[in-house]
RNA sequence: UGCGACGUCGUUCAACGGCAGGACGACCGGUUGUUACCCGGUAGACGCUGGUUCGAUCCCAGCCGUCGCAG
């Protein structure tokens, strides 16, 4: 099959409960998913919150910024504190406090970025030693989905092989084959009631091996589905190359998640692509590292310039960061590892995103994406990839 | 004032009669399905003055300073 070809005959009947595309750019689309907890309207950035919460912040906090959905682990949940209290607390929503859609990752992401840990490899699941004791493990299609049902979430992601990219050909190939072995397994796997299920595609920015995983994934009964295996030390412009005739390539009817991409240029880039959901710790990551994301670039806070800084972290922001702290103050808890340091910049960088995201959907409404992305990119100081 | 000990990057510790090293801090990068983690880079010191020696941060003397004990 060619790329850029519709896949997914089998998963239309999912599409006409639980997603609509309410309006397309270009290849860019703004659409609304209906999930156990509330509608998701994508593209929609989603905070990612591993251990059940999204750290440092408050549950209404996150909320407040305007996430729709964060991101929960079937790997760290399953080890602490395990999916039975979770599922005896009544489940993700009532044990974290957050009363809106999660999705977990099934952890396979955590088992091959671990990759000093895993033991074995066989078609029927993988064998690693858990970061937080040493003791074998193992996962598998059917345990993932076993767990991500206890735990109640409102989407699940399949196990799926994650590579870094420069990983052997032999090895992408195989990832590419044990992936979708997997989601064939995992498709028929209980699930929590009302649960949707996405499938996960690999195979790097290798057009023969991608296509191949798309193929062969879209065929499958899944809610959604992912482009997993990028951002993983590519070139951005393969990346991005690679996006670009992937993402049409999954079903037209159902959401497009780029999973781990979270900078301002990128989610300009994936969403001009055809992406409607993503993910990414940069925002609170590089935020509990002193930087923040701004008009003007990254900012690291830690940086001597701003010792005296009276202004806010980005100008016009109307987050609760800046809405009365300076930038001299944020660097000074920075500097000092006061945890508000963390939590304003926390607070901003989510704020940034999930806004540029809601103005990109906007934008997409009115038709004017093109031109929206092109004066974001220039502000931003970035020169777009290409015209198109 | 006497006696003693000690003076090495900003701090805290090394080493050594022949290129003075680490940690933390500072300064600057990085981070893309998350340890407040972590990674990379840069700058930065032998208290002062003499003496001994081919050569002294090191040995000696004096001075200055710090600490302890005594008064």
């Amino acid at each position: 099959m060619a790329p850029g070809t519709d896949r997914g005959q089998a998963t239309r009947r999912a599409a006409a409960v639980s997603f609509r595309v309410d309006a397309t750019d270009g290849a860019a689309r703004a659409g609304t998913l209906v999930t156990a907890h509330g509608e998701i309207q994508t593209p929609a950035f989603m905070p990612v919150g591993t251990k059940a919460t999204v750290k440092s912040l408050h549950p209404d906090e996150v909320r407040a910024l305007g996430a729709q959905v964060i991101l929960g682990n079937a790997y760290h949940l399953h080890f602490r504190p395990g999916e039975d209290v979770v599922e005896s607390l009544g489940g993700i929503h009532a044990f974290s406090g957050w009363r809106g859609p999660v999705l977990t990752d099934s952890g396979g992401y955590q088992v091959f970025s671990l990759r000093d840990t895993i033991r074995s490899l066989d078609d029927e699941g993988v064998t690693f030693r858990s970061v937080y004791d040493g003791a074998d493990a193992r996962f598998t299609p059917e345990e993932v989905a076993e767990i991500q049902r206890r735990l109640g979430s409102d989407i699940a992601m399949c196990l799926d092989i994650c590579l870094p990219a420069d990983a052997p050909g032999s090895e992408h190939e195989s990832a590419v084959r044990l992936t979708t072995l997997w989601a064939e397994r995992q498709a028929r796997a209980p699930r929590a009631p009302g649960q949707l299920r996405f499938g996960i595609t690999q195979g790097g920015t290798d057009v023969e091996l991608r296509s191949r995983s798309l193929d062969e994934i879209c065929a499958l009964p899944f809610d959604g589905f992912a482009l997993g295996g990028l951002a993983v030390g590519e070139h951005k412009l393969e990346m991005l190359d690679c996006v670009e005739w992937a993402a049409p390539g999954l079903p037209a009817g159902l959401p497009r998640y780029f999973m781990g991409i979270g900078d301002p240029v990128g989610i300009l880039e994936v969403v001009a692509r055809g992406i409607d959901m993503f993910d990414c710790v940069l925002p609170t990551r590089t935020a509990r590292t002193g930087s923040a994301l701004t008009w003007e670039g990254r900012l690291n806070l830690r940086n001597a310039r701003f010792r005296a800084d009276a202004g806010p972290l980005d100008e016009g922001c109307v987050c609760p960061a800046c809405e009365r702290f300076s930038r001299a103050y944020i660097r000074h808890l920075v500097t000092q590892d006061e945890i508000l340091g963390l939590r304003l910049l926390s607070l901003h960088n989510l704020s940034f995103v999930l806004d540029l995201t809601a103005r990109a959907r906007a934008a997409i409404e009115r038709g004017t994406f093109s031109a929206f992305r092109q004066d974001a990119l220039a502000r931003l100081a970035c020169v777009p990839e290409e015209e198109s």
